[in-house]
DNA sequence: AAATCAGACTAACAGTTGTTAGTTTTTTAA
DNA sequence: TTAAAAAACTAACAACTGTTAGTCTGATTT
């Protein structure tokens, strides 16, 4: 039981990798079971079939930035400390769980119903939410951007792309990325330039 | 022969809506077939495979940037103006050829040989330059960031994710995103902040 | 009017896909 | 040690994949 738990979680991450690197749809299950090491048949004694893989990648990670979201939100009272927890969670997460992220954040079209409409409805939730931290931001003084959207979305590239180009390898840790990050998008906010 | 011609460009332009809507792997050449109006096998009076179709997508938006930044590296002389100069062009090509860009910002990996090393030969020799128009600007202080790499991909993140939430629909137009854009990015690079 | 030819068609191929059925092996529990 | 449960295996399925071969149609050219 908890063996066979051990082994889902194997398969699933081994599964992220895979979607990752060669995308979801040319992933086969014949390429995850040998990544496994074990026949491809053999994967459903684990697993529900593939749409479910990628359902339970996209729901962990989905519900990590919601349940990140509610807790900044009740923790800080400025815009300002918002916007920039959220960008250092996108960091965090990012580079913590690379793999189910990235499949995330690529891979989440896929998605079968009623996954996808749950997938969306929530990634609509927190892209609101992100949205009026920067438009009240905006109102009360503490940004300066013609338009809020705008923002969001160009923040929320930034940090959505980071999986593309990150490689700790070239040497910088999380902690400097987080504060080059967000000193650039930061000062790009503010109401000082 | 100047029908054929028009066919042929006419099916990429499928192909290219088709694969950003659903990615490469995904798209069968049915579905293709369909979108255009005939059956599958007669695609093949047009087109030389469903690789060599990716192929010409992703050469001409390649080499479409390629162009442009020798163009702007020879037409300014400050790299203020160059890098606002590319993001602009970003932000054009994303929306003037909405659906090849996206396709080759996504789908460029499925390329296979010799393309697929061709591809990003061109890419990597883009971001090289692009890089040291940052990396000279925080040197001789018109910018002011840690790490010029870390600039780089934050903006080129930016932009390259426009096609994602840019909608014309939204009553902005391309001149006001642009702007928006180059705002916040310039001022986020800025060495007043 | 005859010949040519681009461009559509149908039929089919060989290979791959996710998945199921049924069986055997390995691990766990009694 | 034996029974039971978990997890591996082989074999196969029906559907779908990109692509080719060969044929027919209708327009263009001679």
């Amino acid at each position: 039981m908890i063996e066979s738990k051990t082994r889902k979680e194997e398969i699933i991450e081994a599964a992220a990798k895979l979607f990752k690197e060669k995308g979801y749809a040319a992933s086969t299950m014949r390429d995850l079971a040998e990544s496994v090491g074990i026949e491809a048949a053999s994967l459903y004694n684990h697993i529900k079939s593939k749409d479910q893989i990628l359902g339970d990648i996209c729901t962990k990670i989905g519900e990590m930035f919601t349940r990140k979201m509610d807790l900044i939100d009740g923790a800080y009272s400025s815009n300002r400390d918002k916007v920039m927890a959220l960008i250092e969670t996108h960091i965090e997460i990012t580079t913590t769980y690379a793999a189910m992220a990235s499949v995330t954040n690529d891979e989440w079209r896929h998605l079968d119903e009623p996954q996808l409409t749950e997938f969306v409805k929530m990634r609509d939730a927190y892209e609101a939410k992100f949205l009026t931290f920067i438009s009240q931001g905006i109102e009360n003084g503490d940004f300066q951007a013609e338009n809020a959207t705008t923002a969001l979305y160009t923040i929320l590239s930034s940090v959505r792309w980071l999986q593309y180009w990150y490689k700790p390898e070239r040497g910088l840790t999380i902690d400097e990325i987080k504060a080059q990050i967000t000193n650039l998008l930061m000062k790009g906010l503010s109401n000082h330039g």
